[in-house]
DNA sequence: TTAGACCTTAAACCCAGGTTGAAGGTCAAG
DNA sequence: CTTGACCTTCAACCTGGGTTTAAGGTCTAA
C-alpha cells in the first residue's frame, strides 16, 4: 500500500506519514524502487496514534508506548498505560477546575464591565479598563 | 522608573517589557540617556494586560483594546470589551465540554485497559493495545 | 516519448509568546 | 579609570506538531 492510500484510508496527511516515520512511530517497509510499502498493521497502528493523541498523550510519549508495545509483554504494556492515564486524568481534573475559574473570573469580568456607566470621556484608567483590570486575579496559568 | 523596577513590581520580564514595545502595547518614554522611563500608569496598563490575557486574550486583541482605551471614549472601551468577553465565555465552555467529554473518554480507557488480561506474550494488536486505541473515538480537537 | 500523477529527500517555514545572545552604550562607586 | 551593574538594539532561538517547498526519481497511459 503506498503513502496516499494510507493517507486516504486514516485521514491523515502524508507529510505527517512521513513526519511520524522521523519521529520513530511509524515505519514502513521499502518497495524496490524506494517508495514506502505500508500494510494493514500500519493503519491499526495509526489508530492507536489517533486515540493516544485525543487522549491527550505527546508524540514522544506514544513512541515509547508503541516500542514497548513491539517488543514487550502485554502486561507489560498494560503497566505502561495505567499510570499515564492516570496522569492524564489527573491532568484533565487541572484543566477542568482551572476552566470553572476562569468561567468565574470571565462571568465577573462581564459583570463589572455591563456596571460601568455609559460615558463620552476619554477611558485611560477609568471604568471598564479598571473593572477589567480589576478582576481575574489569582489565576494561574493554564 | 527604569525598566527593571518595572519588571520588579510588575512580576513581568524585562525581556517581555521590550517585546510588548515592540508589539505596539506598552510604549514608555525615553530618559536622555536612551533608556525607557516608566511610570505608575505603565504599571495599571500591565495590570490591564495581565488580566486580559488570565482571561485568555491574545496579544494583538489586547493591543486594540488598548489602542481603543487610548484614543476612545469609556462607552466605546465597553462595548469592544463585551462581546470579547462574551466570545470568551462561549470559548471557555466550549473547551469545558470537550475536556469533559475527554474525561469521560479517559476513564473508559481506563477501564478497558485495567480489565485486559495479564499474559506475557507479545502484544502487537492484542489486548491493551487494542483496548486503548479502541476508545477515544468521537473527541474532535481540543 | 512525453505528460502528469505519484513518490523521494532535506531543509525551511508556520503558530504564539516570548527568551537568549552578541555587541555595545551609560552610570555610580571605589 | 576601571569595574560591574545596568541599559540599548537587532537577530536568532525555543516549543510541538506538523506543512511547504525545491529539486529530483518513478511509473503509467496516450
Amino acid at each position: 500500500m503506498k503513502i496516499s492510500e494510507v493517507a486516504e484510508r486514516s485521514g491523515v496527511p502524508a507529510s505527517t506519514l512521513r513526519y511520524y516515520e522521523r519521529l520513530g512511530i511509524l515505519a514502513a517497509r521499502r518497495s524496490p524502487n524506494g517508495y514506502r510499502d505500508f500494510d494493514e498493521g500500519h493503519l491499526e497502528r495509526l489508530d492507536f496514534i489517533a486515540a493516544a493523541k485525543r487522549l491527550g498523550l505527546e508524540l514522544p510519549e506514544i513512541r515509547r508506548l508503541l516500542e514497548l508495545a513491539d517488543t514487550g509483554t502485554c502486561t507489560g504494556v498494560k503497566a505502561a498505560l495505567q499510570p499515564l492515564l492516570a496522569e492524564q486524568i489527573a491532568a484533565v481534573e487541572r484543566r477542568l477546575r482551572i476552566l470553572t475559574e476562569l468561567q468565574q473570573q470571565l462571568s465577573a469580568a462581564q459583570a463589572h464591565v455591563d456596571a460601568c456607566p455609559d460615558s463620552d470621556e476619554p477611558c485611560r484608567s477609568e471604568c471598564a479598563f479598571r473593572a477589567f483590570a480589576g478582576t481575574a486575579a489569582g489565576l494561574d496559568q493554564e
